[in-house]
DNA sequence: CCGCACTATGAGACTAAGTATCATAACGAA
DNA sequence: TTCGTTATGATACTTAGTCTCATAGTGCGG
């Protein structure tokens, strides 16, 4: 599924066009792991294909997260600049992003969830419609390697 | 605890300066139920303590944070304004956020959402050191009443 | 009560993310 | 080819938040 041509196609079926600036920047989306601000990807895609528009690049970001495709995160930064992007399936899904490395696992534990979003309607007499979830830690590799924050 | 007196108390024990314009901030942030945006408290200041000025809000807003007696939370807006401030006590919880009326509430199902932590760190071998969770949903109150979103 | 070091303040410049505008260019169907 | 539509790049704008800096307020030691 994170693949260009994939998503340009998927594109076209919902009416928009394939062009090379999309393509461009779809490259250099894909191409990260882990999440990535609108700065850095602006940074790439000048670089690989200078020709691009900056208005270009959110445009496509926006496109690409109203199809789905790519999700705005939300990180406790000090100030503004809180947000990061993440190319992923459009499926119901959570993240878990690594503190060190940043790499990023989707995960789809519904039952624990809906168990606890239960819980909560009981004790609250809320009607939850909706939830934000993010989880960050060590991934099995940096859980290894790294021991310092 | 959501008291103007208790938090500047507060305030002068860890050493900061329990001035005036601190506390006309303070007063603005303490009367709001909702979520409020850095802008709408900026305006309330301006119009009820006209000698404070925008910095010393921000500045506030972010001492606030550091000591636990503010939250920064995120919301899924379509650009920036995604942030809101939200006074609450410093001891680890949840926000329920209405939908309707904006109005939060905390809640504190820890053993729910460690159950779901530790499903996640079995499936993914991840080692989970924190969280982001926002519910939202419709109030006891708006439950009955407003039927349509 | 006075002076002094330090913290806080307001004004306003600055930054950065994101949006809006607008004239132009590329597309694709007829 | 033509023509209506959609996409584009340049650039101006907006808005949240930060930085700077000169000034003012604060609290403590004398």
């Amino acid at each position: 599924m994170l693949n260009v041509d994939n998503i340009m196609e998927k594109l076209e079926e919902e009416g928009y066009r394939p062009t090379s600036p999309r393509r461009f920047v779809l490259n250099e989306i894909v191409r990260r792991q882990a999440p990535f601000t609108s700065a850095e990807l602006w940074e790439a895609v000048r670089e690989h294909a200078p020709g691009v528009g900056r208005a270009t690049v959110f445009r496509t970001l926006e496109l690409l997260s109203r199809m789905g495709v790519l999700q705005r995160i939300h990180q406790d930064a000090d100030g503004g600049r809180c947000h990061a992007y993440l190319a992923c399936d459009d499926s119901h899904h959570h993240h878990l992003i690594c503190n060190v490395c940043g790499t990023v696992t989707d995960f789809h534990e519904d039952r624990a969830l809906d168990a606890l979003v239960r819980e909560i309607e009981q004790h609250t007499d809320f009607k939850v419609e909706g939830h934000r979830l993010e989880l960050v830690g060590r991934c099995p590799g940096c859980r290894e390697t790294a021991t310092g924050q």
